[in-house]
DNA sequence: CATGAATGAGCCTTCATTCAT
DNA sequence: TATGAATGAAGGCTCATTCAT
């Protein structure tokens, strides 16, 4: 026997992303009074006990579920903040096509619905996701819209706004997936509904004499 | 002070309304599983023993909360769904003039929020929602888009995405306000906002040659 | 009008009667505990403050229920107890005959199980029915036993234990009705069982040269 | 004093049988719907949720009481009736003490109670004690009366009555020392009441010409 | 580190009792 | 008298948290 060298170890080092996995499934299923830590460390695969040693609470597991989730997009946010200049219409299908296929392989429209549900509850949880994500993706494109509209390219009115309607239809969808299509209403397609809004929102915006 | 202040008064017919709109005000704030009985009993003015006279248990309450909030809605989707035929344009601004007011006087958003909190624990709640209400809306949009599109006034393209296009901004306002605006979020104008998007959307679905 | 002689008049001398009959048919199913106010009430045919005006509390009610079972068995067990003299046997069938007919026609039986059943939780409620009925009846028999005893019509023997012997299965029957029938036992016919029990402890009982 | 004493013990294997025992106690006292989990609990040196690792429901500790205090009484009741043939009074005079003694040591009287006391709110209760203990004991004893009654030993009659007849002093005995012994009634001493009982029946039983 | 038996505070719910009508 | 809406004190049960192992 090699005591030095067991075969199975315990991955000690992996278990706490094991069990915000675990408990990101559980909160976006029933949301944060409803969760039980039963259930997440089932689904984690370990003890109840073992839940203590990595987070002192369920709010904790609750704020580790939601910080680990605004991590991977800021990532995102920025490099849509850092989009190289170009014709305004590009950067805007660029981004649209990013900004659909983070929300079609992540989590992150369960987060959004944990952290709407749970806001009042949680408050400094929602300040979190909206100054670390929101804020900075809205000034980014307002940023964005603002240069555009002094280059000539798009026209006037209220740059916030602007990025507002150009997000809007992807928390609708997100929401639509999550709320409605499990008691039968019918999905939409993401990709469809992103690109003609952005064309319609294009031809909208853009002045007068600026391309398709 | 009247010395003969009765300790409790007899209010069959007033009762369940004071419950219910105590109840839909914690339930927003709390979420159901957070939502005690304690506190809608108080903030209705009774004592917790009296809910159970008029509604069988929490969950009960809950479904009458969201379907009271569903009844005076539905007038005005049908209305809206009746809309006198004239140029889409006209349609489109008094249909979001119309539902700017509905969202800034009633609680919808919080029922909203409501809905899409617990659609995993009430599946049926997020069931009615969806027939009595979004499903009506959204085809009665879609049927004057569609009807639109006929008559050479808006251009191709899926209207019922089209119709999502229209509303996404404002539930994307009313979960700004209930969510983010309470941590410190600089609060939108929801008349600016809608206006905006009419113009703007407008300009991008009229078929050339036809009006604005 | 005349208000002197309405054609239908409430029957206020009645009413505890009829609370009273009522909660015996509760108490008996439910027991003490489980046996419930609202059903009392409803099966009375009268609201539940009304019973307030005749009992004070639910305990009172109870002890009313035993209270009014005792009374009508009172005057059987005295007759009993001056049965005329004669040969012990047919003092004895003629009790036996009597018993036999009261268990049959009266709630005696149901009666006996919740004073069985809450002796415990009503103490005074037993020390009544033993002390008013079930003493009596003993101290009746044994006394006709001591007395044949004495004219040498019956063996040797304590008379309280051969007056023990005569009732048991009177007993026996009413529980066995009571709990077991319900489930599926076999019924017993009782008229079979006392006149079985009768000639076969007389046989054991009566001194040699004396039988029948 | 042991300053180092747990605030709670692990003893998994021991504590159902503990709770039981404490259960048993507080029905057979209060009945089913008068006992307190918090009297249980306490009686069984647990908290009241500690009951809940081993129970569902009261209702679920409550038939595990019954159903605990059965199983041993089977054995006894199958090696009564397999008791080796013989002169039928030897037999019954055997049965009836090792019935005596049973009573005497066990708690089935306060469990017999128990059950006739809840027999409408829990059927399958009196069921079970019905069918596993009940029918198969007068089986046992109907079946060796009659056979005894074959070989001319006992006289004609219905021989499942004649087993009622045996048993029901012994019922009587318990519901007498839990009913009314608690409230001042002068006690018996249950051999002297099974041997006087046994007698009298036997010499009424027995066929003349069979000895004593 | 890890387990899971045990705790205990707190919630939903019931129901005997009260009281304005 | 009679009603029944309303009360409020428990009780059954849950579950986040602790701790002996």
């Amino acid at each position: 026997m090699d005591p030095g060298a067991p075969k199975f170890r315990r991955r000690k080092a992996e278990r706490p992303g094991e069990i915000v996995a675990a408990a990101l499934a559980v909160f976006a299923e029933k949301g944060f009074a409803a969760a039980r830590l039963d259930e997440i460390a089932a689904r984690a695969g370990v003890s109840k006990g073992a839940l203590y040693l990595y987070f002192e609470t369920k709010e904790d597991l609750f704020r580790a579920v939601v910080g680990q989730a605004i991590a991977p997009n800021i990532a995102a946010v920025r490099a849509m903040a850092e989009a190289h200049p170009g014709p305004f219409e590009d950067l805007l299908r660029g981004v649209a096509t990013q900004l659909a296929h983070i929300v079609g392989v992540t989590r992150i429209g369960s987060v959004a619905k944990m952290v709407i549900g749970e806001a009042r509850n949680f408050p400094e949880v929602a300040r979190v996701w909206h100054d670390e994500l929101v804020a900075h993706a809205l000034a980014a494109m307002s940023g964005a819209i603002a240069a555009a509209q002094a280059r000539g390219e798009v026209k006037p009115g209220d740059p916030r706004v602007y990025a507002l309607q150009l997000i809007s239809p992807m928390l609708l969808a997100v929401i639509w997936r999550e709320t409605f299509v499990p008691v039968g209403a019918e999905p939409f397609d993401l990709n469809t509904l992103v690109s003609q809004h952005v064309e319609t929102i294009l031809r909208g915006m853009l002045a007068e004499g600026a391309s398709t």
